[in-house]
DNA sequence: CGGCTTCTCCACCTTATGATGGATATTTTT
DNA sequence: AAAAATATCCATCATAAGGTGGAGAAGCCG
């Protein structure tokens, strides 16, 4: 028999993590090297042992999940990674490709889903669901927001008015409107509150 | 050596719940007995199994985690029921506990504090952290909602117009300002948006 | 380079939102 | 049963939010 697959699994929540390595220390090809509870230690250990799978949750203490993939690769660019998390909306699963995972599943998916995905990726094959795929699509239809735009609407979701707004970016009440009118439009909605909610859905910003 | 405790595990996500299982089962005086992936079906394999303790997480399909645990302490007063969940929010806190939950863990605990409170309340004991009742006070604090204010704040998070709202609920659009002026204030807030956002942070409506 | 698009900015006008005050039930307390 | 508290409802007024048009600056392509 060959050597075994050395994964390291990245989640924030304990429970979870263990559950995860539990589950995948069953499997006879596969073993579990080491675990990271936030993005930052998931470079440091990635960095140490150089696994041949990484399973990492998106929503990480530190540094977000995208961000660790894109740094991890900068190190690594042949780092295999997986993203195994419950469903962020459209811009989480687009920042985590962008950034070079090379699955996509969803905490859903269940254990023999979870082990072939794992084979696949370190086989050099990609594992992304069509369901992704179309989210995918979906948000490549709607045009990007602008920085400026994102500034904004991360300051609606915050609550703050439009002066307030317009005090924090040092311009005019009158620009800030032009700004949420614009990005309105793009996320498809009529007001600020609905803006709020679908960039929370969709991912775009998030609560913390 | 007795019998071991059985264990009845209720989590939508598969592969959380699988790993969660594998490692009870890695514990001798543990055993998961039966498993189910929405509240419907933790009814039905509670009726049937009749499990000592049962791991649940809030956000289910189909019938919410505190609904669920509602219907079975009905059938079963003596139910022996720990939250396991991602924080929610007090408002699901809250409900859990008046629901008969006798523990309320964050999925960010170890495996030895879960067999540790999987076995205190097995034993006839709660297992409510600090924090929690820290939440629970914070919660008291402020002023409940009325059943209308609620049914606005909903249709706020739905990005509804108070147009729109009067309409829904067949008053006038001044009586809607009214229950939003109220809830508004209530909530600590002072517009639609941050009472949406709010209203999300604290579980008292969700987006699905 | 000139034309093109895109982003950023602002002013004016209309409408939706939130504040305030108060009326009428319904329930709880005394 | 009377008094007090609560929930529901509505009208008026000031302000904040959204719609529209357009100007200047930065980058892109022919």
């Amino acid at each position: 028999m060959s050597e075994p697959i050395r994964i390291l699994v990245v989640d924030d929540h304990t429970v979870v993590r263990q559950g995860i390595v539990a589950l995948l220390n069953t499997v006879p090809d596969l073993t579990v090297i080491a675990e990271a509870a936030d993005g930052q230690e998931a470079i440091e250990v990635h960095r140490k042992h150089r696994p041949d799978v990484t399973l990492m949750d998106l929503r990480l203490p530190k540094i977000g999940g995208a961000d660790a993939i894109t740094l991890i690769r900068q190190e690594c660019p042949t780092a295999r990674i997986i993203v195994l998390t419950t469903f962020d909306g459209d811009e989480d699963i687009f920042r985590a490709l962008q950034a070079g995972a090379k699955g996509y599943l969803l905490k859903g998916t269940d254990a023999d889903e979870l082990t072939s995905a794992i084979r696949s990726v370190y086989a050099g094959k990609s594992r992304i669901p069509a369901f992704v795929a179309e989210k995918l699509a979906e948000r490549m239809g709607g045009p990007a927001l602008t920085t400026r735009e994102l500034e904004v609407l991360k300051r609606i979701v915050a609550g703050r008015s439009n002066k307030e707004i317009a005090g924090d970016l040092h311009i005019s009440e009158a620009t800030v409107k032009t700004h949420i009118n614009s990005l309105l439009s793009k996320l498809g909605v009529s007001d600020r509150t609905q803006a709020a909610t679908t960039a929370l859905q969709r991912g775009i910003v998030h609560l913390d």
